[in-house]
DNA sequence: ACCTGAACACCGTTCAAGT
DNA sequence: ACCTGAACACCGTTCAAGT
């Protein structure tokens, strides 16, 4: 049994809406149910429960219905699980009230993928338990490389470097070589959250079970787990980031140089 | 329905194994079920149907076997998944009689890196449906990295990178951007193939309806790609590999001659 | 000793029926 | 128009019963 999951766990929180007053009178009704509700509270329990506890019944639970309501508005889990996607990477492009700037009013290419890079691992962090799936969905068309999902921030990225001078082949390159550092930073960094999650999850009594695997015969690990544990999560994804973007950066120069073709990147 | 699946597809080579005589007498049962065999049997069903289908009722089928009869060697369904994933990053370290060189044999730490990223990417272009499994299951140490899995393999890594002069600092920094490298990359090539798969699948009669989506809105996309198409996964992860081991370098011989603290490296 | 049948609590999904 | 009850074909898992 991997999550407790006993048959009368319904959040008061979300059966409480259920019953709130039409707000403002008109055509609103108190359950308006549609699929915007369902995506959003897909993504709350998500962030809550984790992706395995996702079911169409508990999803329904949560909306204060039976999960046969959900399909006149879905047509099936599958969907649904795309649908988390989309809303949850369409947040990308939102205006951010806060400190976080827009993607579109960059200074430059470089700034364009510095900026673009936090906002995804904004989203990554926070949705750690749904980064995974954008991660590893089938994306829409072969070419589309998550994390980068959308046709709409494909476009932006080729359009962004063509204009910065980069030719076609050396904009297709930066973009593969910049999809798959994002993919697997991110990746391992929400993973890493989740593990450290599912390790507090089970205090089981024992304080002392905590040694969970006998180093011993590994002195290299023995010695450097201290370093082993130390979260560089952050720094790390900023170095490696201005290093790509160094990289990209050499490409870009060479070209214009020689004149020549753009050798591969990725 | 994802995934066509009869009732009746019993396997006729597995059936067959079960009914071939003991061989060399003694205590060899024609059934013979064990852990070993069930988890060959599961890595083999995942790589013909797809991750999805595994299932312990599916499972037990072809192996001519009751789900039920399962439950004796393996603990569970979660329990299995793990296996499946020390059985196929286990081959890491088999010796090949063919052309791939075992990985302990090399002649210094680049060697090492790129016979140890040549033998994990081999895994994963030989069970590309195994290996979002392998890239993310909860690791047994919250410093386990994926794909570099197993303790042993964490630690000749570290050893290797000691002996060749990194510090401490330099070796585990080495580790996460080697490992993150690993993912991102390999993770996007077997996703890629998949897709290419499950486009095929579904020839679906109409041979016009190739045009998945409309891209006279994506200048920049539409322009490019024929570019995006190709596909050049081996030459950007030999790029890729290259350019992160002269990185790597840069670092072990900065810290020789500064002599002072190895700067961070992701 | 090893496997099976029957059972239980869950799934996703369909569809006629309720309001 | 929108939701529910009942039903179907599946799951993972337990356990007494068969051989």
């Amino acid at each position: 049994m991997p999550t407790a999951t006993s048959d009368d766990d319904r959040d008061p929180d979300l059966v409480a809406v259920q019953e709130s007053p039409a707000a403002a009178g008109g055509p609103t009704r108190p359950t308006g149910l549609d699929r915007e509700r369902i995506l959003r509270a897909a993504v709350d329990f998500i962030d809550e429960h984790g992706l395995a506890a996702l079911t169409m019944r508990r999803l329904g639970a949560s909306l204060g219905v039976e999960a046969m309501a959900l399909y006149r508005y879905v047509p099936g889990r599958e969907d649904l699980l795309d649908g988390i996607v989309e809303r949850v990477t369409e947040t990308l492009f939102d205006d951010e009230d806060g400190d976080e700037l827009h993607i579109e009013q960059h200074t430059g290419w470089q700034d364009y993928l510095m900026r673009l890079a936090h906002g995804v691992r904004r989203i990554a962090l926070a949705h750690p338990s749904v980064f995974p799936l954008v991660a590893s969905r089938p994306p829409a068309a072969p070419w589309v490389r998550p994390p980068l999902r959308s046709l709409r921030v494909v476009e932006s990225f080729l359009g962004t470097l063509s204009e910065a001078g980069f030719s076609d082949q050396a904009a297709v390159a930066a973009y593969r070589a910049y999809s798959s550092f994002l993919l697997g930073h991110l990746l391992l960094e929400v993973t890493q959250i989740g593990a450290q999650v599912s390790l507090l999850d089970q205090p089981e009594g024992d304080p002392e079970a905590q040694r969970t695997t006998d180093l011993s015969e590994y002195p290299s690990l023995l010695r450097t787990e201290p370093l082993l544990s130390l979260d560089k999560s952050a720094a790390e994804f900023e170095e490696s980031l201005e290093n790509l973007l160094d990289r990209l950066e050499r490409v870009l120069h060479e070209a214009k140089n020689s004149d020549g073709e753009v050798g591969d990147l990725a």
